[in-house]
DNA sequence: TTGTAAGCGTTATCAG
DNA sequence: CTGATAACGCTTACAA
């Protein structure tokens, strides 16, 4: 900026006047200045500038468990699409459920000063976030709440899609309803396992431990978990499943796949075990219509949660001063068949 | 710092040494001042820290299409794992093929100090990034080459994926093959369309403008241009589809479902005008083998292009000089049932 | 082993 | 309308 200034043949502030669009410039100068900065290719160093105190960083930080899942990478694109309308950028940050890593990532964004976290936690414990909190910076959590602390949260309706899902299964008939989900630990897993249960309570059925497969962590448990649900005898095996999100979800198509073909489709003349098994996933995901079994899904608007949850990291940054609110973003059943298969 | 400094009664030198975990610091001064630090919740700032002449933003810039898009968000999260073992972070923006956006996402990634650039180019002009690469920013091009610019690049093999898609199809017998794909401006779409047209050539045949369908921009799009073409005469309607991207794929999918169940099964009893249609689509896509059709496609190592990208970067920010290097990443054909579909 | 002073690139304050 | 100077929070060179 300086050489800029020598070579215009002004001082630093008119520089800095003029890079800034801000008034009280002699159009002649600030053309000069402008001829100074094209050809000495000058570019505003905004890690300076939000060195001066009370300047920000216009930067949002963001930590997802996988920019792979479409679950997260939905988000990131809302709040990024948010960003860019007040001007931020964001610094995304994946975890993969080690609260290791996610307090290893907060640190460093919160080192670079970020003017607000978005976070979907991987740990359970958050009250080490407890005083960047009281110091003001903005801390949302997304799809999971915090734990030890109090802070603007974003989620699912995890039960009741949950409990809907189930629902739905029971009235086609199923009694042996499977649940095949993440650990329970996971928020969202023990949300879905407890709509699931409450359904089933619900309808006067026993609860069932063989038919509840938690822990699986990607699609590839998932696959064994339902390969361990078909190889149960005849009279035990399930006759409907719910898979707790999208990676179980696509476990269980290709483990349902594998048992025959066209698992819910009465198409099927595989293996002699065969029988068409109902499913309902957690998560909508894309060409589920066009599966050899049209997925039931709960669907959600992944979408809408990163864009609730930049709003609310806006909303403090504009200083509105309000007790920690959760927003809850509701879900849908979508019938597609595979999910209206009767029981055998 | 100070006031670190000022708790634990030494000097704002010892405090930036023991952050730093600097040698030379007798043992009861350092827990002296990581009691303050504790007491005070004290962070580092590292962007006044990058400040210092020298010193390096630990950032890499990232452009890209759309986070939400597969292919992108596989190339962001391989980014993002080869920049974290490195003790970097990545600041991601998506442009969605707005050449605007993208000089300003570039403006803004350089006005922070990013260390490197990665990206998917949307413009077709690059020389204005001549200046940051000749002042030694490294800058890598990522699945579209640079133009008016030297650069490192990392592409596909388009044009030989494209081959082997249309070869794939003509072994089958089909010589009335459709090409539906991106506006042939987009590098990878004409590219692909140069494959398709070499194989058609190889084959003898002649060019037939009506089957070559570029344009489609997203899925929806793809999806009208597929109908449009089944909705030819039958002479003239085309027997085999190759898709230029998984956008275009995914819109195939649905217009051969609506035009037919099971476009490419012989299962279909539909509508009156259906008639299995042959599809080889370029990218792979995750239950690509459980859809009704499963599908055939042109793989590839998204992931890859995503890890030599940073590996390029990293060898020029570790100060490794050598002409601009372009990385083609291979492609295979991935035969899965839609793609050896006779024709009629 | 510890401290002092200068400087990184910008903006804010206040004076001209 | 323009400029001098201090300050932002840290690191480096050099002393002590």
């Amino acid at each position: 900026m300086r050489d800029v200034a020598v070579r215009a043949g002004v001082s630093l502030k008119t520089v800095s006047r003029v890079i800034n669009g801000e008034a009280g410039v002699a159009a002649a100068t600030a053309a000069k200045v402008g001829e100074a900065i094209a050809e000495l290719g000058f570019r505003r160093n905004d890690l300076a500038r939000s060195l001066r105190q009370g300047r920000t960083s216009s930067t949002l930080g963001l930590v997802i468990e996988d920019v792979a899942n479409p679950f997260y990478s939905a988000i990131a694109q809302a709040v990024e699409a948010e960003a860019r309308e007040r001007g931020y950028m964001v610094i995304t940050g994946s975890c993969e459920e080690d609260p290791e890593r996610e307090r290893e990532l907060i640190g460093a964004l919160l080192r670079r000063r970020v003017d607000a976290l978005l976070l979907v936690p991987a740990s359970r414990e958050h009250s080490y976030l407890r005083r960047e909190l009281a110091d003001g910076t903005p801390v949302v959590f997304l799809d999971r709440p915090p734990e030890g602390l109090e802070a603007d949260c974003v989620l699912l309706d995890n039960v009741g899609g949950a409990r809907a899902a189930t629902e739905h299964l029971l009235a086609q008939g199923h009694e042996r309803i499977a649940l095949v989900a993440g650990p329970s630990e996971l928020y969202t897993a023990g949300a879905r396992l407890a709509g699931y249960r409450e359904a089933l309570a619900a309808a006067g059925l026993p609860r069932n431990h063989e038919l509840v497969r938690v822990g699986s962590r990607d699609a590839a448990q998932a696959e064994a978990a339902v390969r361990d649900l078909l190889a149960l005898p005849a009279g035990r095996r399930p006759t409907a499943l719910f898979t707790g999100d999208n990676r179980n979800t696509v476990g269980a198509l290709r483990a349902l796949r594998a048992h025959g073909p066209g698992a819910a489709t009465g198409a099927g003349s595989g293996s002699s075990a065969a029988r068409p098994i109902a499913l309902v996933g957690f998560d909508d995901f894309e060409l589920a219509e066009l599966l050899a079994v049209p997925t039931t899904v709960v669907r959600h608007d992944s979408h809408l949660m990163g864009r609730h949850a930049a709003t609310l990291a806006f909303e403090r940054l504009d200083g509105v001063e309000r007790p920690p609110r959760t927003v809850v973003v509701p879900t849908a059943l979508v019938a597609r068949g595979s999910g209206e298969v009767p029981p055998p």
